[in-house]
DNA sequence: CTGTTATGTGACATCGATTTCACTTTTATT
DNA sequence: AATAAAAGTGAAATCGATGTCACATAACAG
C-alpha cells in the first residue's frame, strides 16, 4: 500500500530514518520513532517482502514437498518439522507434486530461485534430473528418503526410516504367524521406494524358504481404491493368500474394505499388515495391524537438520536413519 | 549463484542485453542470445525471484490457507484449486494455521508483504481482527465459508457449501427413518462453523417436534479421537440415543470405532451420519452415510473467482453458494 | 543516394528495504 | 572548559531483474 518513502515524507524526514525507526536497528530518537509509527500505522504500511528478502537473501519460509496430499503418512511429518521451524520463527509451505517429477523439478527450480530457504523433500522417486538441479541450486535440502546415489556425488542430508526392514518386520510377523500364502500389495516397482518395499518382502520370504511366484504380487498405487481394487483381482484367482502385506495403510484398508462387502473375514480368513501406522490404522475396524514409521520424528530431524544448515552454515553431510516398528493390531492373528 | 551482471561481463555485453536474451522480448541478435544462453548454463544461472518480484509485482503464487492438515475435508478443495490455478501457470501453496486465529493472522501478514498474489482463506473462525487485516492488505482474497460480516464493510468472495443445510439434511435423514433420540457431536460454538452446524441439528429438531436437551449435545474437536470421547461419555448415561448426527466424517469414525470395541452394532443399535463425505465414509466399515460438501466444487470456484481478480482485475464481490447432498451408505437405518 | 523504418545495444532509472558512511548535535568524562 | 564518546540524521550504494530511452547500425523504399 504505502513504503517508506511515503512515510518519510509525510513525518518530514529521510528513509533511512523511518526504516531504522520501523527495524529498532540503529540510533533514532524517541519523538522520530514515535512520529513513524504512527504514521505507518494510518498509512497502513506493511513492508514489501521482496524488496526485504533482495536485500538480506533471507525469506525466512521453508518450502516442504510431499508427493501427495491425500496421504496422511506425510501429516506426522509435516507436523514434526512445522514444530521445529516455528520456533526458529520460520514458516513452512507445503507444495504437493502429484507423484510427478517434473512437477518436483519445478519445486527444486522455486526453491533455486531462492523462494524460500531451504526445502525439506519428499520424493517417491528421485530421479538423476532433479539430484542434479538439487545440487546446482546450492539451496540446503533434506530427503525423507534413503537414496544411495550412483555417483555418489550429492551433498544434502537424509533422514529416513528404513521401508525395507519395514516391510521385513510385516512379512516375518505373518510368517511367524503361521501363514505360507503371503501376498503383497504394493506400488510401482519403477519408483524407488516400491522398489524397496518389494524386495523387503521378496527377501523376507526368499530368506523363510517360502516359494514365491509372480501372482502373488499385487500392483497399486497407495491409494485406498487401488487396495479395492487389487482385492478384486486376487479373488478372481485360485489358491487365495491367508496372508497380506501391504505398503501402505491406505492399500490395506481398500483391501479390507472389499473383504468386509463380501463377507471374508479379517483376521479369520485373512490376515492383513498394513505400514505407517496412520491414525486410521487404529481407527477402522477391525484395527489395522501396521508398521510404525517415525513420521513426526522424521520431521522434527528433517527441519533440525535443514535449520543447522541454514543458521549455522554447516556444509558438510549427514544421514540419521531411524527404526520402523510393528504395531500388532486385530486384522492379523495365527493362522 | 550467479546474476545477469556477471554473465554480461562474461560474454561482453551489457546486462540489458542480457535480460532481453533470458527474457526473449526486445531486439537480440541470434548470436547475442546464443552466447549469453550458453554463459547462463555454463554459470548455473537462475533468475532471483525476489528482485522478479520487487520490479514486476506478480509472485505467480497463490497462499491457500486451511486450519488443519490432518482433516481429508480439504483435501478435495486443495486438489480442485490447484487444477485451476496451474492452469495459469501459477502455484498453491499450503499453509495450516492449526485452529489458531494468530497463525491465521500471520498467513494473512504474509499475503499482505505480496509473498502471494492472492490468497484462499478456509477458515474455521474468521474474527474480526483478521478480517480488518485482510480488507486493509488490499490482496485479493476467497473465503470458502459463509460469513455475515456484522459491519458489511468486506470486499471478499466467497464460495461455500451451506453446513447449516448439510446438517440438516443429515437430521431429518434420520428422523425419517423414525428416529426419535438423536445426538448431536459437534464442535466448539464459540466457532462460526460450530455454531452453523450446531443451529443446523437444532432448528430441525424443533421443527420436527423433537425435545431437545443439553445432554444430546457433545463437543469434540473434529478429530477421530474427541468422536471416540464423545462416545464413551455418552454410553456413560441413560437413554442412549439411537440415532447420532456428527459435525464431520472423522467423529463419526471416531464414534464408530468406539461401538465396535464395544460391540454396539451400527446401524443395528445406533445409526450415524456423518458430514463432508470424504475418502473414508465409504472405504470404513460399516460404509458411513454422509453429506457431499462439494469439496472439489469449492476449490474450483474459488480458484477461478481468484484468478478473476488477479488476472482480469475484477474488483466487485462475488458469491457462490452450493448445495450439499445426502449420501445413504450402511451406517444409518429405519428404527 | 537520400530518407525512413527495423534492429541491436548500452546507460540508466526503477522496484522498496537495508546499511554504510559522513556529518552534526548532544551528552559524558576528566 | 576541553575533549572524547555517544546519539541522531540523511545521502547514497546495494540487492538483481526489468524496462525505457537514446543512440547506432543495418535494411529498405523511392
Amino acid at each position: 500500500m504505502s513504503n517508506i518513502y511515503e512515510i518519510a515524507e509525510k513525518v518530514g524526514l529521510s528513509p533511512s530514518t523511518v526504516a531504522r525507526a520501523l527495524s529498532g536497528k540503529g540510533y533514532c530518537s524517541k519523538e522520530s520513532r514515535e512520529k513513524v509509527l504512527k504514521a505507518a500505522q494510518e498509512m497502513n504500511y506493511t513492508p514489501t517482502h521482496a524488496a526485504k528478502t533482495l536485500k538480506n537473501k533471507r525469506t525466512e519460509k521453508i518450502l516442504f514437498c510431499i508427493p501427495d496430499i491425500y496421504n496422511p503418512f506425510y501429516f506426522g511429518m509435516i507436523k514434526g518439522a512445522n514444530d521445529i521451524f516455528e520456533k526458529h520463527g520460520y514458516y513452512t509451505l507445503l507444495c504437493y507434486t502429484k507423484h510427478n517429477i517434473k512437477e518436483e523439478l519445478r519445486m527444486i527450480e522455486t526453491l533455486r530461485e531462492k523462494y524460500g530457504d531451504g526445502m525439506i523433500l519428499v520424493s517417491f522417486n528421485f530421479c538423476e534430473t532433479n539430484i542434479k538441479a538439487v545440487n546446482e541450486s546450492g539451496m540446503p535440502i533434506v530427503l525423507t528418503n534413503r537414496y544411495d546415489s550412483p555417483h555418489g556425488n550429492d551433498n544434502f542430508d537424509y533422514v529416513y526410516v528404513d521401508t525395507y526392514k519395514g516391510i521385513q518386520l510385516a512379512t516375518r510377523h505373518l510368517i511367524e504367524q503361521g501363514h505360507d500364502r503371503i501376498a503383497f500389495i504394493g506400488g510401482n516397482i519403477k519408483e524407488q521406494t516400491s522398489l524397496e518395499r518389494f524386495k523387503g518382502w521378496k527377501d523376507e520370504m526368499d530368506r523363510s524358504g517360502m516359494k514365491i511366484d509372480d501372482r502373488q504380487v499385487y500392483v497399486g498405487d497407495y491409494t485406498m481404491d487401488s487396495g479395492y481394487a487389487c482385492a478384486e483381482l486376487m479373488m478372481t484367482r485360485s489358491n487365495i493368500p491367508t496372508g497380506i502385506v501391504c505398503a501402505n495403510d491406505l492399500m490395506a484398508i481398500g483391501f479390507i474394505r472389499y473383504c468386509n462387502e463380501h463377507k471374508i473375514r479379517i483376521p479369520d480368513d485373512i490376515s492383513v499388515v498394513g505400514m505407517d501406522n496412520t491414525d486410521l490404522a487404529a481407527n477402522i475396524s477391525p484395527g489395522l495391524t501396521s508398521i510404525i514409521m517415525r513420521q513426526e520424528e522424521i520431521g522434527r530431524n528433517a527441519a533440525t537438520l535443514l535449520m543447522e544448515r541454514i543458521l549455522d552454515g554447516r556444509t558438510y553431510k549427514k544421514t540419521i536413519r531411524l527404526e520402523p516398528q510393528l504395531v500388532v493390531r486385530e486384522s492379523s492373528r495365527k493362522k
